[in-house]
DNA sequence: GATAGGTTGTCACCTCATTGTCATTTTTGA
DNA sequence: TCAAAAATGACAATGAGGTGACAACCTATC
């Protein structure tokens, strides 16, 4: 039941929107600057994901191993073990994983290099957390099945959500998030009648209440660029006195 | 029986229709400061919910047990039990029932960890009531089998009370939204004799007061739309001098 | 049984809440 | 700072359903 709940909008920008229940996942993070490591921590709990720390790279490999993490985030400069070793090693383990190093901007880094060694991407420091959460996310992203995409597709309509793309009898549609995340509901609660109340918490969020006509509006976006014929629409209908339905 | 009368018509705005007499269900407060259980109890029951409170963990844990409610909403400091462990236990007794974790702002919360305990979701204090009612929705709604579809039959009758849709003898039937609700009312209550003052309270609400001509008319369109002889109803039955009574 | 008084069925009208739509303002992000 | 997106507000269009009139019906009492 959990997992379903980390189901995420992964093109929605978390920062403002309402947390969602459950952990997106587990970054392990290898640091050995402890202030740093509070840091990162923060940054990613804030971002819903589970954290766990390794102050050298002995102990990251060991969590990694017991662990098996969704993304490591790596500092290249470790005792003991070298973050270019654990570089190497983590990516005989599971090449999938995708790692993010991190690296002073003092250092002179070898990008090449780097990414030889099996890194996915690196972040210079000083980050924002914005940038560094920014190109986890995405590394995941990537890793996760790049060939299966997820495309919805009813009527002539052709939606992916992954990379928010939408055509309409071949053609490209541009839509914005809100209204890929409100489709997005739609189909997942297809046939069903949800209230303009139930849209604006599950699509707007929880703490934030804008006009019901809001809801309108979108549908209506939606309903011009998605419909053949808006004024008549076929897909996503009106339910007087209730609310709105999606039928494919 | 009463699990479905608990299945709650979500297409109804319920923010400003008035209560519908029969609780959606218990809500089990864990909750030590009087003045926020009153708070708690005041914005359940005006969603429709029937509450009970406990003082402490272990009054909590004695409460969940007798009264299995539909779902927990536990703030996390407590005296004799905390609530991290109360969250623990509750999670071993019955997996499947959402808990809500209250916290203050103050708490540096760990959401991870909550999320650890079982939690299937928390509120930070001070909150508003729409968002915690909304978000205690979301998690029984996420809870309840979500493909499992509420059809009603009776006759040669299939409604769906989720996707607002009705067929009699496999052809469909439109019906408005005061039609299914009041439909909905009936099949709850089936075999059971309902007054115009009744169903005007459960159906229309309580500070809404339509001529009681209004109810006649409603249930002269569902025989219309429902009965095979609309004269000579069948189900939909007048008691005289006492109201409807709904036989399937 | 017959009648009276209250109760219910039925219809058409009309009100008004709900929704569609557009223009404008506000917010957000680059 | 500017441009795009989203929210808001206003107004029109729509249709559900409340209202009231009247007929039909039921029950009780004589």
């Amino acid at each position: 039941m959990m997992a379903e709940m980390t189901e995420d909008m992964d093109f929605v920008d978390e920062t403002d929107a309402p947390a969602p229940a459950a952990s997106l996942g587990t970054i392990l993070v290898v640091e050995d600057d402890p202030r740093m490591q509070k840091v990162l921590r923060r940054v990613f709990v804030e971002e819903h994901y589970s954290v766990i720390v390794a102050g050298d790279g002995q102990a990251g490999l060991d969590l990694f191993r017991s662990e098996r993490p969704l993304a490591v985030v790596l500092d290249l400069i470790l005792p003991h073990i070298s973050g270019r070793e654990l570089c190497q090693k983590l990516k005989t383990i599971a090449p999938d994983t995708p790692i993010i190093v991190l690296s002073a901007i003092t250092e002179v880094v070898d990008k090449v290099l780097l990414l030889e060694l099996g890194a996915d991407d690196y972040v210079t420091k000083p980050f924002s957390p914005r940038e560094l959460t920014a190109r986890v996310q995405a590394a995941i992203r990537r890793q996760r099945k790049p060939t299966a995409p997820s495309v919805y597709r009813f009527a002539d309509c052709e939606i992916d959500f992954q990379k928010m793309s939408a055509r309409r009898s071949g053609r490209a549609v541009v839509l914005t998030a809100h209204e890929f995340k409100l489709l997005k509901f739609f189909t997942e609660n297809a046939e069903r009648v949800l209230t303009r109340e139930r849209l604006l918490n599950e699509v707007w969020g929880y703490n934030f209440y804008p006009t019901t006509r809001t809801v309108d509006n979108q549908i209506l976006k939606l309903r011009q660029k998605l419909e053949p014929d808006p004024a008549n629409p076929q897909h996503l209908l009106t339910i007087y006195g209730a609310g709105y339905k999606f039928v494919p």
